[in-house]
DNA sequence: TAATATTTTTAGCTTAGTCTAAAAATAAGG
DNA sequence: CCTTATTTTTAGACTAAGCTAAAAATATTA
């Protein structure tokens, strides 16, 4: 039904589409997918037609409820694929994307059902991403500051409380800003200290970084 | 390196060139794969500018060295992905070739080292039929009498050692014919009869019968 | 608000892979 | 061996998906 061109379009404006939360412009697209924006004009116009999208010239997009539909299935297979290679095969979290990328297009309801049965239906990717379940639906959380993380718990950085110079240039050091997923890997009762992992490095927080750093939980 | 189509191609000449064991003709390409022979011809003159095919106009056609091993790759993952597929997700054996047909494109050398890993190396894909091995070589066997194979072996039909019209018209009657996969379920040793599996039948066959087919066993 | 800069669209080309219709080569039959 | 049938190739067109260059719309800013 929908090529694997047009696929790849529908995920990066429903990712884009969160982002910003809003419409999507040509050039933003025409950005993240690494083609010219004159492409994308023409295949947000196709898409138009299919009605997976909504598209006003000099406008930007939406996704319909159908394209976003269809998008979340893209995803979702991807991220299962994501959990079969890492889980199954013993890949490493970051080689599998490009793979993913791949096998997000097998066109099979049952091998969808099956592969995620077999993984133990699984809510998240290697990545900590959640993975959309069958009708599209994402489980989207509350944000909390990072202390009131439990051991194990993932999240991904989306603000923080305090906003001192001080403090934002030690979020740089560690490599820490919006968007930034941060998984805790111990913590200590007596002083609320917490160790954690940001993308390969692992380190101590304080409690205090710990109170001053918003994140969206899984 | 090569599409989706091309890959598709070198495939559909690889199994041809078996078939008829010499030149495959573009008409019988055509067939095979379901297009017209105009586009066939169109496809072989590209394959054979890549040098992975020799072609004569009006000569048919025969695979170089180099593509007759990308195509035993492409043949490798189908049937490393149905293998997949039935052991791992539980599909019977009948459901898979489409989804293995797609699947055997993904392009990925790591993925193919780790899925034929993860299935415990095997030898022989869910309808009996053998994988190539990395460097694209068959384990190709000699033809023996089924009352030789034991238990679990499987095989295909090559031919028949006496030829009367009885027997012909008895394997008829079980849908036996050259290229027919026979499976030993049981053997007994005191008179020598089998049950065997012919696609989804199955059925005893006496000593007699069995010492008067040949096989071509894995 | 008028000039300038940026974004977006259009127009026209390109390549891969397919098709139909017609021409050319080969094979078969009398 | 000549005529007819079959196979194969060529010529020309089409669609999907991309590109460049130029035009048009929108946004910025002096
Ligand atoms: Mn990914
Ligand atoms: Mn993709
Ligand atoms: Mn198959
Ligand atoms: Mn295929």
């Amino acid at each position: 039904m929908f090529s694997l061109a047009e696929e790849n379009y529908l995920k990066a404006i429903y990712h884009l589409e969160q982002e910003h939360n809003g419409e999507v412009s040509t050039n933003a697209i025409a950005d993240r997918m690494d083609t010219k924006p004159s492409s994308v004009t023409d295949m947000v116009q196709k898409l138009a037609e299919k009605e997976v999208l909504s598209y006003k010239k000099y406008k930007g997009t939406l996704l319909t409820p159908s394209g976003r539909k269809i998008a979340a299935n893209v995803i979702r297979k991807h991220r299962l694929w994501e959990v079969f290679l890492v889980e199954k095969l013993n890949f490493h979290w970051d080689e599998v994307h490009d793979i993913a990328e791949q096998l997000e297009h097998i066109q099979s309801e049952e091998l969808v059902v099956r592969l995620d049965k077999f993984l133990g239906h699984p809510d998240f990717d290697p990545h900590g991403d959640p993975i959309p379940d069958k009708h599209g639906n994402v489980k989207r959380t509350e944000k909390k500051l990072l202390s009131e993380c439990e051991k194990n718990q993932r999240g991904v950085c989306v603000g923080v409380k305090e906003s001192s110079g001080e403090f934002l240039q030690y979020l740089d050091k560690r490599k820490i800003s919006i968007g930034t997923k941060i998984k805790v890997l111990g913590k200590e009762f007596f002083d609320g200290s917490m160790i954690i992992q940001v993308g390969n490095d692992q380190f101590f927080i304080s409690k205090k970084i710990a109170e001053n750093l918003y994140v969206q939980t899984n």
